[in-house]
DNA sequence: CCTCTTTTTGGACGACTGTCCAGTTTTTCT
DNA sequence: AGAAAAACTGGACAGTCGTCCAAAAAGAGG
């Protein structure tokens, strides 16, 4: 069984290698072969350890993108009932600076789950999964708080998922440009667009 | 003058055919072959009216989001005061059934502006642009409305830029999945989200 | 030591890519 | 009409791609 355990270690590796490639170059323009000189092991290799290109990179998505949601529900739900976001704020603001080139990989292989069916089941998978953490700190602000939502709980959630998605990839778009200060501002602009979604009528308790 | 014009109709035509072709496969599976097949034109017609193939993608981009954006600043702007965001739900929600599959492109083309900087410059023009969309929306609201942000309007700007973008990314991922009932949900759930955004305190005027 | 299995190699294969160009056709102008 | 310019063709070119495989190397068990 050390053989095969072996072997996995080997797997593993050979996925870190591929998401580092993978983030650097993009879906795109990122080969095999580029893969396989980065890890420093022949081509071949690659079609040992997995079947096709496509297999090799849904692992690199499960495996890269799980570390981060198991951080991300760590943190989050370990936070002080009513402060959520600021753990949120926290982790995101960490882990853009740290490992930016992954978060726009991650908004990569997502377009690419628009045109390739394979990507779009786990791409599917990784979102309910992040759904979910946002449903269980909205169902512990509600108890916590004794209070309800004004529109109905998916709706919510979805609109609160967006929003937040949508301001990492504008983030990422603009560093892009101006790399020394969009990170400076992340944390303020991200405590605005908390304080904005939970302040309003709709989202925020019935009863202050 | 009237070959001019010529060469310069034939010119849209082909960006024109390119833009349905990298529609349908998008960027990373799109080849020039595929682009002359579907124009009925050979090969070497491509590289006689564009340089390159990245030369032909901006024109691609700059072709079909300027006739988006001069829509959305057509029914925008034209919309009576206080009640622009009905506006832009109606052109959204029209684009987003007509045309969805040039907004999935546009997701394509800002991620792959993330790797390659001659995108980049294209995709910054088209964003300012539609900053700026925003900002005269905000400061006739706060004209007519005699009211003032509570924080600074770039920052504000920027909020409903990337809640409302990183809305219809969802919208495109869910659609992609259950592609019945997404696009029912979308102006209820659009209009959800302008509420959310203009009634929380922070970007609502000071005084109501 | 030999044998069997697992792991690894480097190259061959056919298909595909963007680019380029020597010709051919069509159009335009005098 | 003929000549010059513009438009167009189809294939050649040099790469790169994912895939596959025969054979070598390494490891394990007897």
């Amino acid at each position: 069984m050390t053989t095969h355990k072996k072997a996995e270690a080997k797997r593993a590796f050979l996925i870190e290698q591929a998401t580092a490639c993978l983030a650097e170059k993009g879906y795109a323009h990122v080969s095999l072969r580029d893969i396989a000189k980065e890890s420093g092991v022949s081509l071949g290799i690659l079609h040992y350890y997995f079947a096709s290109k496509e297999e090799l990179l849904l692992a690199v998505i499960s495996s890269y993108k799980g570390r981060f949601m198991e951080e991300l529900e760590r943190e989050v739900l370990a936070a002080p009932s009513g402060k959520w976001s600021a753990a949120l704020a926290r982790v995101l603001c960490r882990s853009l600076h740290e490992d930016r080139k992954l978060h726009r990989l991650w908004y990569d292989l997502q377009v690419q789950a628009m045109y390739v069916p394979a990507f779009g089941e786990q791409v599917k998978v990784i979102r309910s999964r992040l759904h979910q953490l946002i449903s269980r700190m909205l169902v512990r602000l509600q108890r916590e708080e004794q209070s309800t939502l004004t529109i109905d709980e998916n709706s919510a959630i979805s609109l609160i998922y967006s929003a937040i998605d949508g301001f990492l990839f504008q983030f990422l778009l603009d560093e892009l440009q101006k790399p020394e200060d969009a990170i400076a501002h992340f944390e303020q602009a991200f405590a605005h667009l908390m304080h904005a979604l939970f302040s309003s009528e709709s989202l925020s308790p019935e009863s202050r």
